[in-house]
This record gives C-alpha cells, sequence and structure tokens, in this order.
DNA sequence: TATTATTGGTCAACATGGCTGACATAAATC
DNA sequence: GATTTATGTCAGCCATGTTGACCAATAATA
C-alpha cells in the first residue's frame, strides 16, 4: 500500500503521492510501449526468418504451458475470434508444430500439444524473452521483480484477473 | 541488485535467485502479455468508434507529447516505415487531428502539433489509460511503482535506451 | 556553383492478423 | 428428439505493418 511518507513533498498543492502524478502515469505508458516492442522484437525476428508471426507464437506459447489443451481454452486465452485462431492453428498443425487429438471424454474436443519440432521452436523463442527479463531482473534485484509483476498484474482487468487466477494459480504467486 | 537472503531457499541444487527460475521469467512473460492487452483496450474501443486505430493513437500521443515534432522525431521514436507513418498522419490530419506547419529553420520539415479536437481526444485516451495505472499504482504502492518502472526500462534494449534517455531525460527519472 | 544529402511525400503491391457473417458437422446434453 | 456445444470452413473486410520505385523541395557541402 501507498507509504505515507512519500507524500508531500512537492508543494503543498499536490496532494497526491508521488507515483501518481500525471508524468508519472505517463511514464508508465511509456515505458510500456518501447518495452512491449522490445521484448517481442527478438522472438518476432526468429518467426519471420520461418514465415510465422506473433499469433502463431502465442499459441505456440500457450500450448507449451499447457499440453492438451483444448481450442476452447486457447481461445478463452487469447480471445481472438475462432476463425483467427482457426487460419493461425491450420497454419502450425500444416506445418507440423502443433499436435491434434482428439477428446477422450468428449470427442468433439482438439486436444493440443506441441510436435518436437514446436518443442524445439517454444523453447528457442521463450528461451530469447527469458533471457531479456533474467538480465532486466539481475539489473533490478528482487524487491524490483516484485513490484513489477504487482503492478502488471493490477493493470490486468479485474474479471480477467480472476479467470486467470483460476487457470493459472502459480500466476500471481 | 540481488539480494543475497534470498538464496538459497530452494532445493541446493536451485542456484539461482528466487525471481530467476525459469517460472519467474516465464511469469513476466505471460503478465505482459496480459496487461499490455487490458492497457491498450480501453483506448482501442474508444479509437474504433472514431474509426481510428492503435497507430493513430500512438501518432496524437507523441505529438502531444511533443509539439511541433517533425516527421523525422516521429519516425525514429516509432520505428515504423515512412509510407505506414503517412497513411495514418495523412488520415488523422484529413481528418483535423493533427496540424500540420512548415518549419522555419528548414523548410522541408512539417512540425506536427494537435489541434484542439486533436487535444480532445488525446486527453480522452491518455485519462483512460492513465487512470488504470493509477489504480494499479495505488493498489501497489510505490515501491512497486520505481520496481515497475525499473524493470521496463531494463527490458528496453539498451541503445534505444539510450536515445530515450536524450530525447526524454525525465522517463528514466 | 554544382553536386549530394536530407526531409517528406506518393503510388503500388503484398503480408499478417484482427474482424463479421454464414454455414456445416459431430457429439453431448436436456 | 431437440437443443446446445465444440470445432471447423469459406468468403470478405479492415488496420497496419512491409518493400520498392520514384519525386520534389531544400539544405549542406565539395
Amino acid at each position: 500500500m501507498a507509504d505515507i511518507n512519500q507524500m508531500h513533498k512537492t508543494s503543498p498543492r499536490a496532494q497526491k503521492s508521488l507515483y501518481l502524478r500525471k508524468q508519472d502515469l505517463r511514464r508508465g505508458i511509456e515505458l510500456m510501449f518501447f518495452a512491449y516492442r522490445d521484448f517481442t522484437g527478438e522472438a518476432d525476428d526468429i518467426l519471420s526468418r520461418l514465415g510465422l508471426g506473433r499469433a502463431h507464437h502465442r499459441v505456440i506459447y500457450f500450448v507449451g504451458r499447457q499440453p492438451n489443451m483444448t481450442v476452447s481454452d486457447l481461445l478463452s486465452i487469447l480471445k481472438i475470434t475462432k476463425q483467427s485462431l482457426s487460419r493461425v492453428l491450420s497454419h502450425l498443425v500444416a506445418e507440423g508444430y502443433i499436435h491434434q487429438e482428439q477428446g477422450a471424454r468428449d470427442k468433439r474436443q482438439r486436444l493440443l500439444s506441441l510436435t518436437e519440432k514446436g518443442l524445439v521452436l517454444e523453447e528457442k523463442l521463450t528461451d530469447v524473452q527469458c533471457k531479456r527479463f533474467a538480465s532486466a531482473f539481475s539489473a533490478c534485484g528482487g524487491d524490483a521483480v516484485a513490484g513489477f509483476q504487482d503492478v502488471l498484474a493490477n493493470l490486468i482487468n479485474e474479471d480477467e484477473r480472476a479467470d486467470l487466477r483460476k487457470r493459472y494459480p502459480d500466476l500471481f504467486e
């Protein structure tokens, strides 16, 4: 929670905490823009050489994280239309990155998993992004990492945060 | 920097800091994805009702932040091709959000600024994003905000970070 | 002054990845 | 048996990125 000792260090008329000034909020906006672009940049480069895009990456990432998930699961994580997903997913299946298997309980379901080829690519992509985080985290220290996670979690819509908490209990510690 | 006291709380074989474990790095990846999506979502909704997209938003935002900037300046911030920018910029000029003025020193330059209409939209868009940040920041406190900023800054490519430091000295405190 | 570089723009074509709408099929469920 | 669910497909539209070619005005420089 806000530390009361950090307040009132500006002029008497400035009632807000230091980090709630307009310029600090704008800094948040800007840092998100620049950081997100670079965070995705390296992976985008690898993907484009393979004729794939960021949409393919998301599918590979989340299927890798949760093997044997259904298409429905993936749709509710990605929040795109099934037509959009279908285009990307079909491509990944055709190219041999993703394996589909009929559900045992519900035979309509296609359970998705990475093939060996998909796993190799997933590891490569996750690795470059993890390295970037490892470098940033090391440079900032554990307290900063905790703050980073806390703020990002609170930027997520409340209802979605609740969904995510159920789906990925470890996402918010 | 890394707090040595946070280490070695897991099994003897785990040598890494707690926040450098694979699962923590993956959490970073995932939080960035979900947070960025929701961070841009509300603004996207407002824009789409006006027949505009996120690309228009970026132009409006950065021109609002730095009035009378040149097209070159904008290109080097956005890092897109001038053809891509041209399409979006022409549209914004035609719709009366952006004003172009011939440069005094260099008459080739088009100095960009927001019109009254552009300013109104910029404030509306910045406001919804600032509110989200204000809410997240308040929920987390000042130390978390500092950590958030620190990590994001370190996710940015080093050379770009140097450029940004020159362009926007207040971006990194 | 003549040449070159910079700033900004245009046109055309293409790719990615969102979207909507309409429709089909198999399987589960009521 | 009727309905809902899970999934897929086709067709087309839109936003926004890309490349390549080319042009004009102006600034900087040899």
